[in-house]
DNA sequence: CCCTCGATCAC
DNA sequence: CCTCATATCGAGGG
């Protein structure tokens, strides 16, 4: 079987991007979209920044209070996030996207695998073909740039496309997989994050050729065996995992800040009720029903515990998901006496698609 | 094989 | 000073 050709598309910056466009006045200017926690005016963390704004140590992640410190020379644009928007913009890109693969598969609000070897007859130099047909089309029609992968499987595409940006397009063939990879740093394959990371310096490990000296048995011991065999692997540039459409979510969840710290439920029961309407609100509109139930709580040391439950029967109804949340969080308090919650949420998972059709369940009872 | 929970990643 | 949403894994207990 020859290699398959594979894309990975990375919409720029894309918040900011999107908040270009809607006001191109701030073009030029560091662009910062922060979610903002609503605890003092401040408050809250970058959840994106154009690359003006990077030059400056601006990062997603970072707190707003110190992104402002980080720009004070400057004239920079902090804005909230308007979810709902880039959701419209990304839908409409995705649809570019889907028209231009034999499979497409979306991994976030922007990002998505493009498996092209079907009309490509497994030919890289028509892969990059279709990834410059696809920056054009995407910049002709909704004026955002993106950075391209083309590698032989998804991994390695993933890898290329972060190789250069922003408006980058980078081809690995499957001949120059070795050469690739092998001086990148381990942190650059998806999957090691900070704590793998520092375990493999540990072991003196810094590269990707250094990762691929390690044996499988050793990789194993260390990671478990899904995430060391998978380094074995990809360490080697080899993937065979398909681009496959994902179904539906597995879950829905919303987490907010209290106002101040509590573990007092009249303090909490209020946002956890708005956080539950909101969340049954969006299963209503998909048509999901879920039979899983969990509270997610915060502290003050920013330690994250959750406690769940299983329900009787799947459901999107607001009140049953607020008398599991309240029971839920009652239960918690009462084990945790110590606790004092910063944030809390809630998380409806064990999802099922409704499908208009009897429920099976009801016909075997009944 | 199912449930619960924490950990990790990455946005 | 420290947002938000989702997927996946592994351990531990049934």
């Amino acid at each position: 079987m020859p290699p398959r050709v594979v894309l990975h598309v990375d919409l720029d910056y894309f918040y900011a991007q999107c908040e270009e466009n809607a006001n191109p006045k701030i073009r030029g200017k560091p662009v910062v979209v922060c979610v903002y926690s609503g605890r003092t005016e401040e408050s809250g963390a970058v959840s994106t920044c154009n690359y003006l704004a990077r030059k400056y140590g601006v990062r997603a992640g970072v707190p707003i209070v110190r992104a402002k410190k980080l720009l004070e020379s400057v004239d920079a644009i902090f804005l909230p996030t308007n979810r709902a928007y880039y959701e419209e913009i990304s839908d409409r890109i995705m649809e570019i996207l889907r028209t231009n693969a034999d499979a497409y598969e979306k991994l976030g609000i922007d990002e998505a695998f493009l498996d092209v070897s079907s009309r490509t007859g497994n030919d890289f130099d028509l892969g990059r073909d279709i990834a410059v047909e696809i920056k054009k089309q995407v910049f002709a029609q909704e004026h955002i740039t993106c950075s391209v992968g083309i590698g032989p499987n998804k991994v390695l595409a993933k890898i290329a496309s972060d190789q250069t940006k922003p408006d980058g397009l980078t081809m690995v063939k499957p001949e120059e997989t070795e050469q690739f990879l092998s001086s990148l740093p381990v942190s650059r394959i998806p999957g090691v994050g900070k704590k793998a990371e520092e375990r493999l310096t540990q072991l003196n490990v810094s590269t990707i050729s250094d990762l691929s000296a390690l044996t499988p048995t050793l990789l194993i011991e260390i990671f478990g065996k899904s995430l060391g065999s998978y380094f074995y692997h990809a360490s080697r540039g080899v993937d065979n995992e398909p681009v496959k459409e994902r179904e539906q979510p597995t879950q829905f969840s919303r987490i907010a800040t209290l106002k101040q710290n509590t573990r007092e439920p009249e303090q909490i029961l209020p946002l956890l009720t708005e956080l539950v309407t909101s969340v049954a609100a969006k299963m209503k509109e998909e048509g999901i029903t879920g039979k899983s139930v969990a509270i997610i709580a915060i502290l003050t040391d920013l330690s994250i515990h959750s406690k769940s439950k299983m329900l009787e029967s799947p459901t999107s109804e607001t009140r049953v998901i607020e008398n599991a949340g309240r029971q839920l969080l009652e239960e918690y308090l009462q084990q945790a006496p110590g606790a004092n919650l910063r944030r809390v949420g809630i998380k409806v998972s064990a999802l099922t698609k409704q499908t208009g059709q009897t429920d099976i369940s009801k016909f075997l009872s009944g």
